[in-house]
Parts: C-alpha cells; structure tokens; sequence
DNA sequence: GGGACGCTGTCTGTTACATCA
DNA sequence: AGTGATGTAACAGACAGCGTC
C-alpha cells in the first residue's frame, strides 16, 4: 500500500505507461486549479489509497470522456508524433502552454491516473482508456473512407481536427478499418469459395453419374442411337451469358474464371452446369484478384 | 552501385474496454 | 446484478519502402 506522500512522486516518476511520461503535463498540472499532485490537494481530496480510488470514482462519475477536447492537435503532428506510442503524449506537446489545459483534459489526465493507480493496485497491467466516438464522428470517418481507405499525413490531420480526434485516433481507426474491410472481403472471399466448391462437387457427381449411364448405353447400342444429348443451356443470372453450343474442337476442362463474372463452358457437349444454380446470391464482387487465384480449372477424372 | 541505418506508414494479431442480450 | 458474446479503440511487433550516409 502507497503511502500518501509518496503517490505524487511515484506518480510523477513511475509512470510505465509512456502515455503519461511527459514531465510538461505534470507541470501543467501542478500550475492548475484542479492541481491534485501537490501534497495538500491530493490529500485533501484522496485522503488513503483505497479511499482515493472511490473518491476518484465518484468524482469522475458523469464526466463525458469521449467530450471533445477544446484544443486542436496540430502540434502533435507537427512535431511528428504519430507513432503507436504517441496516443496520449500529444495531450502535452512541446509548444502548447500550460494555459492550453483545459478543465477537461486535467479531468481526463486525473481520471488516468486514477485508473492507473487502481489498476497498479489491482492487476499491475497498463490502463487504457477506451473513447467510444460518437455516431457522428463515426459517420465522418466513414465517409471519408469511402473516398480513400488510406489518408496522406494532411488529409489525417485535417480529419482530426474537424472532428476534433487526436490524429493518433484517426490513424487507428482507418488502420482498424482497413483490417475490418479486409476481413469482411475474407469472409466473402471463403463463402464465394465454399459455393464455388459445392457446386464443382455436385456437378462431378452429376457427370460422374452421366458417364456411368453413358457406360451403360453404350452397351445397348439400340437405345444410344435413340437417345437425345442431355444438352442443356445455362445461363448467368447475372451477365446473362448463355453457355453456347458444343465447340468443334473441345477441350476437357470446365473453366470459370473469376475475373470476368462467367462461366465458360467448353466440353464435348453442353452440359447443365452452374456455379449458381443452388444459390439464389449474384456473383461475388471481386476486387482482388491475386488473392483470389486466377482460375479454378475443373479437369474430368475420368477423362 | 550497394549495404547499413533510421524513419515512416501499413498490416496483422492481440488486448482491453463498452455495450447489449 | 452478473455474465458471456460481440464490436471496436488502442496497442505492439513485423515488415516494406524510402532517403541518407
């Protein structure tokens, strides 16, 4: 347990967490109003380490932490801070005056520290704060997104401070973003597969079976001559491409290629075949074709 | 020219917190 | 009220590209 005169030091000299190492917020905190790191104050409002945990609880109970701050986070930027490790460092960047910590922010520097001591006591691992953004916030970014998935350092910057984020946050979101776009496209990707799958696994058996009955037949030769071709025509719901007549010099292979949204059907004969026949979902958007694999090629084993 | 080095941005996997059922 | 599932902000480490020496 903390002795009381020794938690602003420890606080002021120990910090782990790189967020709050930045000597500039500790001075601006001793310099203001709601200073809670000069003996008096502290002791005053945190009077034993357990009861400072539940007086900081109460006094930051209703405090909307994902408020706005009041100043812009240019200087961040401008002084190159844009590392992962930059998160909260740029609450006190070199050229900003004490004066230009606001209420909010001491109370969020408070709330911190607060945090930090509770979790030292409780767990020893590291506090982070989690801001939730707010619906508009979140719809700004994603509109911004939509124009371009990545942004240059101004783009980010002038995101930042229009929706007054730290540049550090915009950057993470679109990083997050970028993963959970990818991730999606994945998902897509393996359902698109797993059709595409299912649909050459019916379709062999379909021709495995017709080349069982063609066996047959061809022991019979009355009925092989009676018999009409199994031709049936497919067509694409999507580009409405319809699998044309039997080519004169055919190849063995079903070949679908990806890239150009069809199916290109060349066999000794048409055969009913279609990716989307059991599957009422238009052609996957495909965007990366490397990722992909160019082409699925469907060899007959049997021939 | 090319290797070493540092810087920067991005990707990827993980963690921790917030919210909801 | 407690709890597990889910979404996501934030982080750390690896890597690639680029400029400089």
């Amino acid at each position: 347990m903390m002795e009381n005169q020794d938690l602003g030091l420890s606080l002021s000299l120990n910090f782990s967490d790189k967020r709050t190492a930045n000597p500039l917020q500790l001075n601006s905190l001793a310099s203001s109003p709601f200073n809670l790191f000069q003996k008096n104050s502290w002791t005053d409002s945190f009077p034993s380490s357990d009861q400072n945990l539940e007086k900081c609880r109460t006094f930051l109970k209703g405090i909307d932490v994902n408020r706005v701050p009041s100043i812009t986070y240019e200087e961040e930027e401008e002084a190159g801070v844009s590392s992962p490790n930059s998160t909260i460092s740029s609450l006190s960047g070199n050229k900003r005056s004490e004066r230009e910590i606001t209420c909010y922010e001491e109370l969020e520097i408070m709330e911190r520290e607060c945090s930090r001591s509770i979790s030292d006591e409780e767990d020893g691992e590291t506090y982070r704060k989690k801001l939730r953004l707010t619906k508009d916030q979140s719809a700004v970014l994603e509109e911004s997104f939509k124009e371009h998935n990545t942004l240059n350092p101004k783009q980010k910057q002038a995101l930042a401070k229009r929706l007054g984020l730290r540049p550090r946050q915009v950057e993470v979101w679109f990083q997050n973003r970028r993963a959970r776009t990818k991730l999606k496209q994945t998902e897509v990707d393996c359902e698109f597969l797993k059709r595409c799958c299912d649909n050459l696994t019916e379709e062999n058996r379909r021709l495995q079976k017709e080349v069982q009955e063609l066996r047959t037949l061809k022991l019979s030769p009355q009925f092989y001559m009676q018999m009409t071709p199994p031709t049936t025509l497919t067509m694409c719901p999507s580009c409405e491409h319809v699998a044309g007549p039997p080519a004169p010099s055919a190849s063995r292979s079903t070949t679908i290629d990806p890239r150009a949204n069809q199916m290109v059907l060349s066999q000794r004969r048409p055969v009913s075949f279609t990716l989307w026949a059991t599957s009422p979902v238009p052609h996957r958007p495909i965007r990366q074709f490397g990722q992909m694999g160019s082409l699925l090629i469907l060899e007959n084993p049997r021939t």
